[in-house]
RNA sequence: GGGCGAUUAGCUCAGUCGGUUAGAGCGCUUCUCUGAUAAGGAAGAGGUCGGUGGUUCGAAUCCACCAUCGCCCA
């Protein structure tokens, strides 16, 4: 039996991946991989989860993929990585997919139709896609634990965020407060912002400008002064609660007592416009003025009723700089309220009409009464102006309706109060990329506003809050709790069973019933961190040891979303974060940059790419290709090529290796390496694993991914490519070396491309049953000498194919000598490796010339990196100084260790090694090629003898490609017959060994074989004729 | 409208946190090598580093403004 098994002809990675995971399976090895941890140092990973009520695609695969390869790693590293897997089950996109199926669109069809029929159908609709997630998710090789996942709309889990929210409450984090939200006036309810962005359409609007007099003087502003306003919602005047201005803005009094802003005089008044009188917006704080309409009086706002306020929302863009406030018609109305102590005051009714406190116009809908309100203004004197506008308006997504922004009551935790200690959780946690941080989320943290918590939905964790009219009001913490205080246990917490629970009052009033609304889903997933285990009620050792995350991973959308919501839960109640690095992701588009959508017909669908190229391809473009931040344009060839360009290659030198470790049956023993060539490929590895190491531990996939790249690349292209006779005679020293080398890259792979990896392990080495079941490797020896050697000598010989290629001249011809301009390390290092050169140059010696001026002349270049912050200002000076220097002169006084003068505005200064740089200069006549102060050129006259040994050299070219044909195997020996030019054939009488040798030839005969078709050389035909021994 | 980020070769991307000839792979042209390879090697064409200013002896890199694109929020 073979010592490996053989490869297949073409390999399918889709195939092979395949059977990979039906040996995974098999010997279920990720809980393995747990098992052999048991008692390690836990490395932490929380899964942000998603909602499976529709087909994952291909940005689930990016973010799965990122999610996986860390805590692999860190398994490998010898921590406990236990990844449990968790599904978002809540919310809005849930019911609206429900509301789609049963064809209705509005909150009073969803209660006529049954709260508990509708949320049975969500809870069947949330898991409609379970099957595909979970195929996929095993499919590209995430290890998450599908079979045990946290799922918010569980008892348990709801439970767990009750205590949250009930330790919030004991904290006085939780209150009710109002919030103005886009209101659908006819469907009578609130829009997400989600469906406002849908409704936006151009309409006309009134655009008016009011006269607001002055009737209480303060500051500049005096009787008769009358302040102009703008809107384009007059309908909101009648609730007009204050004015706002910029204190900083200037304004400005015209003949005519007009107050507005001085910018923006000539736009509203005109060129005519007098202005008698300058000042700060700040000089009209508190002045009281007379409102548009008197049906509301000022002491119903407070205090400041009717009055001018200071604001930062004010712009000198548009309108007149001073800004109408209605307190419950606008978010910085309202915030402005909030501020200031004023009372919010709604006249309008949920319908949309004015209700008994705006007298004549009560029953009127607002947006209609909008042409009256202005004749109205108009005939008492109050209208500057009013004209037409065309602007965008959101309008209802399902009915048209324009939508109104009301004030209405929602239940708030107060993040704000916690501010600071937000940005110090965000301050401990290691972003990637870095910016975010300060950036994205650390903007948005510094503008925390309390979080709206509440919605006015069906399917969702209840808030559990019950209360009476009375204003008694408990938040239940737990099912115990609720039980212990309406004697009613629940099977199901959702509604609307928990709506019927009723809780007697403590003082024998009302009873408390349930407030109607559900919660943010973002604090359902948030909550993970202790709901994923049912702490602090069981498993709270299991939290404990679980918190915080060492790891999480997201798309950077999430930044406000879950990485927000963990964040803040984790703050209010533990004060700290809930993750120690974050990672997130940027965006796919197709491969001209362009968002991918169903309506473009773009979308990569992960299983054509899974199909066609297989899931660790997919995986290693994810996670070696480039950068993650910035998102990824690609289209399932770019996957392909990917696919080419690393996995194919490495798939090769193992096929190389199997092929010829079975021709000559080798043994899996490790021999010490032979020659420099095993012990620089092995000091390479070491390398390799000490920057691989190092940048995984940094989540630096791509670099480290590129890293591994370039080891497979110079494993291929250079040790195989040197060593391959060496394959061929079956030096155990060259296998080993390379069996080494291949086996330690699948370790390194493993966490990138889990199938490849463990499928070259297992034929390769196959110690343990899988290489995800191995020890992260070590690194191992350097030797830093040899690596420079070789870097060097590969320089030499790149330049000498260089010079060749200038010469057009073949490397099968061989030639006398090169020579090598080099000198010191460089030549020592070239000496050392010598025979590769010569091999690769295919020349009889290499001779070396270390002054430069026997091949060309040096070039002196100042260091600017070195010289530049001693020199500053007289940099350029110097740069001329440095030019004027003899190039002979400076090279033999760095050579000998010395410096060199030159003279500066005066100065003298000496100039080191490190400040000067030296480089071959092209001199005319040599075939010369140069890199640095390194240089290669060709000796190119021929002999008859060099002619006849690049002659014998094409003989076995054409005999190579004579077996090809005859399709022998790479191992099968021949016999050799040659007929045709007599020159030819005397070159291969001379190279007899030489040919035999090469083509695995027993014998040979020169005498003619002309029964075949000739082929060519030089012009001159040869007969060819190969017989299997 | 605000915030954040991006813009480098025909394409996909690097560019070591300011150093003087801006790199790689793919693709293209020419040549070449082959007992593994849809491979490998050499040369060539292809860049005003989105634009305009500024800071600096020196800018793809730092600053300001603008343009375009993406994401988040209003």
């Amino acid at each position: 039996m073979p010592p490996h098994r053989p490869l297949p002809e073409n390999v399918s990675f889709p195939e092979l991946e395949e059977k990979v995971l039906e040996r995974w399976r098999e010997l279920d090895v990720y809980n393995e991989s747990l098992k052999r941890r048991e008692g390690a140092p836990p490395y932490v990973f929380y899964e942000g989860p998603p909602t499976a009520n529709g087909k994952p695609g291909s940005h689930h695969v990016l973010a799965r993929v990122f999610k996986d390869i860390f805590p692999r790693f860190k398994t490998m590293r010898g921590f406990y990585s236990y990844r449990k897997g968790g599904w978002d089950c809540h919310g809005l996109p849930v019911e609206i997919a429900v509301q789609q199926q049963l064809g209705i669109d509005n909150k009073k069809q969803i209660e006529e139709y049954g709260i508990a029929e509708f949320n049975a159908k969500c809870r069947e609709s949330v898991f409609e896609y379970l099957e595909d997630w979970t195929k996929l998710t095993e499919r590209i090789g995430y290890w998450v634990d599908l079979d045990d996942p946290y799922r918010t709309l569980d008892t348990d889990y709801i439970e767990s965020v009750w205590w949250a929210l009930g330790q919030l409450w004991q904290k006085d984090l939780l209150y009710e407060g109002f919030k103005v939200v886009p209101y659908c006036p006819k469907d009578g309810t609130a829009l997400s912002s989600h469906e406002v962005s849908q409704g936006y359409e151009d309409v006309e609007d009134p655009s008016v400008f009011v006269r607001y007099p002055i009737n209480q003087p303060h500051g500049v502003l005096r009787e008769g002064d009358e302040l102009l306003v703008w809107t384009t919602t007059p309908w909101t005047l009648v609730s007009n609660a204050a004015v706002a201005v910029d204190p900083e803005l200037t304004y400005v009094r015209t003949a005519n007592g007009e107050v507005l802003a001085e910018a923006l005089v000539t736009r509203v008044i005109g060129e005519e416009a007098q202005v008698v009188d300058r000042f700060k917006g700040a000089d009209m704080v508190g002045a009281g003025y007379e409102p548009p309409f008197p049906y509301i009086p000022a002491s119903e706002y407070g205090e400041k009723g009717h009055t001018v306020l200071p604001a930062d929302f004010v712009s000198a863009e548009d309108g007149t700089g001073i800004v109408h406030t209605a307190i419950a018609f606008g978010e910085d109305d309202f915030r402005l309220g909030a501020e200031q102590g004023l009372a919010v005051i709604n006249p309008v009714r949920a319908d949309g009409t004015y209700d008994e406190r705006i007298g004549p116009y009560e029953g009127r809908f607002v947006k209609e009464a909008d042409d009256d309100l202005i004749e109205d203004l108009r005939s008492r004197g109050r209208l500057f102006r009013a004209e037409k506008l065309f602007h965008a308006y959101p309008h209802c997504w399902r009915c048209g309706t324009p939508l109104l922004y009301y004030a209405k009551p929602s239940w708030y935790i107060k993040t704000s109060q916690l501010r600071d200690r937000l940005l110090a959780a965000n301050e401990s946690v290691d972003w990637h990329p870095e910016h975010i941080k300060s950036g994205r989320m650390g903007r948005w943290l510094e503008n925390n506003v309390d979080w709206a918590l509440s919605r006015e939905r069906y399917w969702g964790t209840p808030l559990p809050i019950w209360r009476n009219e009375a204003g008694e009001t408990v938040c239940v913490g737990s099912f115990a709790e609720l039980k212990e205080l309406s004697g009613v246990e629940l099977d199901d917490p959702h509604r609307p069973f928990v709506d019927d629970v009723e809780i007697p009052s403590p003082t024998g009033g009302e009873p408390l019933r349930r407030v109607p609304e559900v919660i943010d889903v973002w604090f359902d997933s948030g909550s993970m961190p202790f709901a994923q285990w049912h702490a602090p009620f069981e498993n709270q050792e299991k939290f404990e040891e679980q918190f915080p995350a060492h790891y999480i991973c997201e798309g950077i959308d999430q930044t406000r979303g879950w990485f927000y919501s963990l964040l803040a839960i984790s703050t209010l109640l533990f004060d700290r974060s809930s993750y120690e690095t974050c990672l997130s992701l940027g965006h796919i588009a197709d491969e001209t940059g362009k968002k991918m959508s169903k309506s473009l017909g773009n979308i990569v669908v992960p299983w054509d790419v899974i199909d066609r190229h297989g899931a660790d391809a997919f995986r290693w473009y994810f996670l070696a290709t480039k950068l993650p931040w910035e998102g990824y344009n690609f289209n399932t060839d770019t996957v392909g090529e990917s696919l080419r360009q690393f996995l194919l290659q490495l798939w090769n030198t193992y096929g190389f290796y199997v092929l010829y470790a079975n021709v000559n049956d080798v043994a899996r023993e490790d021999v010490p390496p032979a020659n420099d060539l095993d012990r620089w490929v092995l000091s390479r590895l070491a390398a390799t694993v000490e920057t691989v190491t190092d940048r995984l531990e940094h989540y630096d996939a791509t670099r480290a991914g590129q890293t591994i790249q370039a080891f497979v690349d110079d494993l291929s292209n250079w040790y195989v490519r040197r060593s391959r006779r060496r394959f061929w005679d079956g030096d155990p020293a060259a296998f080993a070396t390379l069996r080494r080398a291949l086996v330690t890259v699948t370790q390194l792979l493993a966490p990138f491309t889990p199938f490849i990896a463990d499928e070259i392990y297992d034929n390769l080495d196959g110690s343990e049953p899988s290489v995800h079941l191995t020890d992260w490797p070590e690194p191992g020896e350097r030797d830093e000498a040899l690596e420079f050697a070789m870097a060097t000598v590969r320089e030499t010989v790149r330049l000498g194919l260089a010079a060749r290629g200038q010469a057009k001249l073949k490397v099968r011809q061989p030639l006398r000598a090169a020579v090598v301009v080099a000198s010191g390390a460089e030549r020592e290092a070239i000496e050392r490796l010598q025979d590769l050169a010569l091999d690769e140059l295919n020349v009889k010696a290499l001779r070396y010339v270390s002054q430069a001026d026997e091949l060309g002349s040096y070039e002196v270049k100042p260091n600017y990196r070195a010289l530049g912050p001693r020199f500053g200002k007289h940099m350029k000076l110097v740069a001329s100084a440095v030019a004027a220097l003899d190039p002979a002169h400076v090279a033999t006084a760095l050579r000998g260790g010395t410096t060199v003068a030159i003279n500066v505005d005066g100065h003298d200064h000496e100039l080191g090694a490190d400040d000067l740089m030296l480089a071959m200069s092209p001199l005319e006549g040599y075939q010369l090629e140069r890199e640095g102060s390194h240089a290669v050129a060709l000796e190119l006259e021929l002999d008859d003898e060099l002619r006849r040994e690049g002659l014998a050299r094409e003989i076995v070219h054409a005999i190579q490609n004579a077996r090809k044909s005859a399709g022998l195997q790479v191992e099968d020996r021949i016999h050799l017959g040659l007929g045709g030019d007599e020159e030819l054939l005397a070159a291969a009488r001379e190279h007899e060994e030489y040919v035999k040798r090469e083509t695995l030839a027993l014998s040979a005969e020169f005498n003619g074989a002309g029964a075949v078709e000739p082929v060519k050389i030089e012009g001159r035909p040869l007969h060819i004729v190969v017989e299997r021994a």
